[in-house]
DNA sequence: TTGGATATACGAAATCTATCGTAGATATTT
DNA sequence: AAATATCTACGATAGATTTCGTATATCCAA
């Protein structure tokens, strides 16, 4: 079983992620406030992506409701995973270091990885 | 001007990279270490890749000699600032705390990140 | 209850991606 | 020089992705 959304299906996706479950009006709507787009062909996807198997839904109601078949986190996995291995040469700290490097993190966010990093080191030893 | 490159263009530039300046007979003899590809297959996409401007290429030789027209930095920082905007809705601690988690790193990378990250506090300092 | 708004279903076109066969040019080997 | 190997160019196809028009069903309001 191979979790591939495209380009728009993730773009649908992270609207339903952020709603937890919604109608194909309410993924319209976001997406037209960044980018043109027919009602039907958010339509359309949708139900592509249902027949994928990336969504479920529910149609006892004449509107439907879509909800996510994973993740957000499983989506990140298979995203980092297939940077890793198409642009890092598999080095996740190559990966970390660049992501640091280019966008400014907060002094939270760095103590937060360096929390983290601790932690991990614990574990290790 | 929009770096964008396939997967497979992906693959292609990745022994590009690695060697600097190569053949199409290069690329292909690296790529069908991995996988079946007919060698006019390998040639079209990098013909491809020229008419995108994704690379250059050397025709005075009756082979010709092809270099990547950007580096493989910018194409990191590329597909880290997509998959950030994709889904991890921005946040680079969550990128590197997911990217930390799932992929061991060893002490030696862990050491490296931890160095980066004290730099990193002072300059904001 | 009739018209307008809103929904889904379906089909089809346009584009992009990946793959490969064939033709013709050029080099290499015997 | 002839046969063989290697290279590029080109065209075509198959499949995936994206887009949208039209048809039809359902709900709601005047």
């Amino acid at each position: 079983m191979d979790i591939k959304p495209t380009e728009s299906e993730l773009e649908i996706l992270q609207v339903i992620w952020k709603m937890g479950q919604c109608t194909v009006r309410d993924v319209h709507e976001e997406l037209t406030k960044t980018k043109d787009a027919g009602y039907t062909t958010t339509l359309k996807l949708m139900q592509i992506m249902h027949d994928k198997g990336l969504v479920e839904r529910d149609t006892t109601a004449k509107t439907h409701l879509y909800k996510a078949l994973f993740s957000q986190e499983q989506a990140q996995s298979n995203a980092l995973n297939k940077i890793l291995s198409t642009v890092f040469k598999g080095s996740t700290s190559d990966l970390v270091i660049q992501a640091l490097g280019q966008h400014r993190a907060s002094a939270d966010e760095i103590d937060a990885i360096k929390n983290f990093l601790n932690q991990f080191d614990q574990h290790k030893k």
